[in-house]
DNA sequence: ACCCAAACGGACGGTGGCGTCCGTTAGCGT
DNA sequence: ACGCTAACGGACGCCACCGTCCGTTTGGGT
């Protein structure tokens, strides 16, 4: 039996490669503005395509979201490297809440691509476990330094992220604006302070994150 | 022409009032752990009621949620108002936060339906109106005892509400203790601070909050 | 210039939520 | 005990979205 793969032609038809970057370009689009749950139809009623070649390119949500998204999670990637690149690691942790806060602001779609695990096994799982250790390595020479709370915990920044998605506003420009008051207030939130009351105990969101 | 209402009976048979009882316990249930998004028939079949009985009692949606949130709105209104009963108002501002953020991560509901206007024009907006402008009175009088920041403004706390509301979780009981943490890291945030930097420009959220 | 497989997209059947109609049941006043 | 009518709920038609099939078009190798 021969397999699938072998079947599939390695290399596209110009015409199929032209409607597959549309059909990414559209559905970036509608990803960032909508968020998720648009129907694949009217990413290809934008992308000028019918319903049946885009699910012959993307058979499934998942691979669209994923390929659509790949930019944006090197940008995160991007992010934290810089954050951990900083020699001041508190301000290397600051910049990283800000920009990543920003960059979700930016992106309604990318969030819930993000935070959740998706309708299940999402492809970004990987990535994700990646910056997380970044940021808990940062967040452990920031709090050496003195600046970072010293009961912050990782969980602390994921409540942080899952809190950031729930701003929501009609126009883009609002929303990045309310996430960077966020940030600065959570950042306020997470430095040491001469009053800071014990917190009350965390919760395990890391693998609860569900949409 | 005779009015609707001198056709409607003002007293209900006694099994039409049992059921409009067992579609709102329905209604409430559902909406807390789900969201408002369940189906109108989910309701009605947790309720052991055809859809055509919850439609007549309730024939839109609105009407059912605002029926259903009664309740809850009062507790807001309770909360608040203890807050401002505070001889402390530092302390009692932390009081509105904490409960109020409790009875939220309670109830995934009530959040949607408090937060946006819904689709438009939600029932609540006197309620909310009122719950704001008495925080808005307690804010003032926290920042005249030195402990809230002064840079605080109210649409800070619309954002702290949306950003409540992102922090999504799989069982109530996370979502609570997460939620309490969060209100805990908020109030750090908003307290006077000996290294507070300037925030950033506010954003108007306050007409905004769109779901 | 020709051909054929790759690629296209309109059209189809299936599912799930919506709000309403109408024939049947049963509360309650006499 | 009876009858009238409030109240019930199954069933209907509607619409949006889904994923696939299949007859037609077209790129690109010979």
């Amino acid at each position: 039996m021969r397999v699938v793969t072998d079947l599939l032609p390695h290399t596209l038809r110009s015409d199929a490669l032209d409607n597959r970057e549309r059909i990414l370009d559209a559905a970036r689009a509608l990803f960032a503005s909508e968020g998720l749950n648009v129907p694949m139809r009217e990413i290809a009623r934008h992308a000028r395509v019918g319903p049946a070649t885009l699910y012959r390119r993307f058979p499934t949500k998942q691979a669209l979201v994923t390929e659509a998204f790949t930019e944006q999670m090197r940008a995160c990637h991007t992010i934290v490297d810089e954050g951990l690149a900083d020699p001041d690691p508190w301000r290397g942790f600051r910049q990283v809440i800000e920009r990543t806060c920003e960059l979700h602001a930016h992106n309604r779609g990318f969030t819930e691509a993000f935070m959740s695990t998706f309708p299940d096994a999402m492809d970004f799982a990987a990535e994700r476990e990646y910056t997380l250790n970044a940021i808990a390595k940062l967040a452990h020479r920031a709090k050496d330094t003195g600046h970072l709370r010293p009961d912050f915990v990782l969980d602390d920044l994921i409540l942080m992220l899952m809190a950031n998605r729930g701003i929501h506003a009609t126009s883009t420009t609002v929303r990045v604006a309310a996430s960077r008051r966020f940030a600065a207030l959570v950042i306020q939130a997470f430095q040491t302070s001469p009053t800071h009351a014990p917190l009350p105990p965390v919760a395990r969101l890391a693998t609860a994150a569900h949409a």
